[in-house]
DNA sequence: TAGGTATTTAGAAATTTTTCTAAATACCTA
DNA sequence: TAGGTATTTAGAAAAATTTCTAAATACCTA
């Protein structure tokens, strides 16, 4: 999948806008829509680029098409910030490349 | 400071790999460079991307500049997907929007 | 001061992203 | 089937990003 796709559709306001509002709920394309300022073609284009990241789950039901967040990617990012930052607390390392091994 | 700015500081493959490379010590910016297939002055503006998303802090020292990771903003990106992916061990909501106070 | 190394700034070209309008697809209802 | 709603796809225009070369800045050494 990758980071490279993942980082960049979180790195847009509409679509990191878009996520927090599925935070609880899954909506429809068309009620996404209408919390903004653009054409359903353009929030159309946003949704398949957090698709593509795999940052989003979809159902068809009706006419519909309902989106939701897959939290799971979510916290993939979060382990790879966590790996960047460090392990602050705990001291152990979790596959980075902290110079342990290299003391000696 | 804004997270849009470090979100997309964060979706360039580059500049992840400058940040992945200054986890565990400071680099001048010719060492950084010098891992990059690209000229003095592209790593120069990928550095400048990331000090104004505020993920690096620089030193002068003599004729160099060194570059180190403020991991205090990787934990603020942290927090917004932690919040976004929703508290999944505690049960306990931290400023997101839950329907808590809506329930009655 | 003169010359050298390290880094940034300026300006332009190539590429990518974002947005729109118009048209297409899909599915539902009568 | 005909007509309607929901959504996506196609193609083009506008804006932003990435990269380069060339020149500028800054600071160190002799």
């Amino acid at each position: 999948m990758g980071f490279a796709e993942t980082f960049k559709a979180l790195a847009d306001p509409v679509r990191r806008d878009i996520l927090t509002m599925l935070r609880d709920r899954r909506m429809s394309a068309g009620e996404i829509g209408s919390h903004f300022d653009m054409t359903g073609a353009t929030v159309s284009y946003h949704l398949n680029i957090l698709k593509k990241a795999g940052l989003l789950f979809e159902e068809k039901e009706k006419n519909y098409i309902f989106y939701s967040l897959n939290t799971s990617i979510v916290e993939e990012v979060m382990v790879w910030l966590a790996d960047l930052r460090g392990n602050t607390e705990t001291g152990a390392s979790e596959g980075g490349n902290c110079d342990e091994k290299n003391k000696g």
